[in-house]
DNA sequence: GCGTCCAGGTCTACC
DNA sequence: GGTAGACCTGGACGC
């Protein structure tokens, strides 16, 4: 591949570019292949079946935030493309959100205040790919973590896409339309995706079909955009809240022992029953910024941790 | 070594 | 409109 296209963005201060694209709970921005190394990500992105490669590369400091990225692709993207990947990159890298609003909140808060001083100018995600964010959220349901990344990596490694740009290979997840032509009997077996199999094959029919993209979703108003997605077969609230990314809080099994912790401190007896509870009171006391607080919190957990003197990341 | 339980939910049948 | 029960798989745990 080639270098296609270039540019930079600014970014509403404070912005860890770091924190942002590299998330201290091990998240990865677009796909577990990607490769971080000293403020330069080195990553992928499908654009309607054009798969690009893209450094993204911090020119600037938190207060004062610039990002290069730089387009890679096997031929020359038309000029629609590349604005499309420029808005896609902008949007997922969250460089026009301001956090000043939930700093001044979190400050007064005894949860939050060491949580953004620790992780301040960190982005919450911002899924720059849809189909990626469904395969999420579909091989996390009713599985332990380490199966779930057994089963991503699976999917990625069988049915995925390699790419190559100056030096460094990068492995990115698979097109709606690939999994629509692949054997629903296949995904069972080889990717081990079980009785997720039948529901991920639906929603790859669904997207090849003509499905809004994470861009459209993203200019809907929440409850339209959470609504669309729950018609996808084995989406529902706590997957689209997760994909959505915006004021729902996606509260699970492992999360509600985590929150429950922190509001009672106590274990919860039984974890999916608390989950309306822990809504309730996570909405009520950080508001608008509650998923803000939620994916805060569940990226700092050893520090808190100590702070608390209870082990957050045992769960 | 073997059986049981349950996990970073969702759908369906039944009331 | 509300809610048990089923659902793949595989690691953890008790015996």
């Amino acid at each position: 591949m080639k270098k296609v296209h270039s540019f930079e963005l600014n970014a509403v201060p404070p912005y860890s570019f770091d924190l942002t694209v590299h998330k201290p709970a091990g998240w990865w921005w677009a796909t577990p292949y990607e490769i971080y190394e000293a403020d330069v990500l080195w990553t992928a992105m499908r654009i309607r079946e054009n798969l690009i490669g893209l450094k993204l590369e911090s020119l600037g400091a938190p207060m004062k935030p610039r990002i290069g990225c730089h387009v890679y692709s096997e031929s020359e993207p038309r000029e629609e493309l590349k604005g499309e990947a420029q808005r896609s990159i902008r949007r997922a890298l969250r460089t026009d959100e301001d956090l000043n609003p939930f700093y001044e909140m979190a400050l007064k808060d005894d949860i939050l205040r060491d949580v953004v001083q620790d992780l301040r100018g960190m982005r919450t995600q911002g899924w720059q790919d849809l189909f990626p964010a469904l395969i999420l959220v579909v091989t996390l349901q009713m599985a332990p973590m380490r199966r779930s990344s057994h089963m991503m990596d699976l999917l990625l490694r069988s049915f995925g896409d390699r790419i190559s740009f100056e030096g460094r290979e990068v492995t990115y997840w698979p097109s709606p339309s690939k999994i629509a032509r692949t054997d629903e009997k296949d995904l069972w077996n080889v990717a081990k995706l079980g009785y997720r199999a039948r529901n991920l094959k639906s929603i790859a029919d669904e997207l090849v079909g003509g499905f809004p993209t994470m861009e459209e979703l993203s200019e809907m108003p929440y409850e339209e955009a959470k609504g669309r997605l729950m018609t996808l077969r084995g989406i529902g609230d706590y997957s689209a809240d997760l994909v959505i990314g915006r004021m729902g809080i996606p509260l699970d099994v492992w999360s509600a022992k985590i929150f429950h912790v922190l509001f009672f401190s106590k274990v919860p007896e039984s974890p999916r029953e608390s989950i309306p509870e822990l809504r309730r009171v996570a909405t009520q006391r950080w508001g608008e910024w509650a998923s803000h607080a939620f994916v805060y919190i569940l990226n700092d957990l050893p520090r808190i941790s100590q702070r608390i003197g209870f082990d957050l990341t045992k769960f």
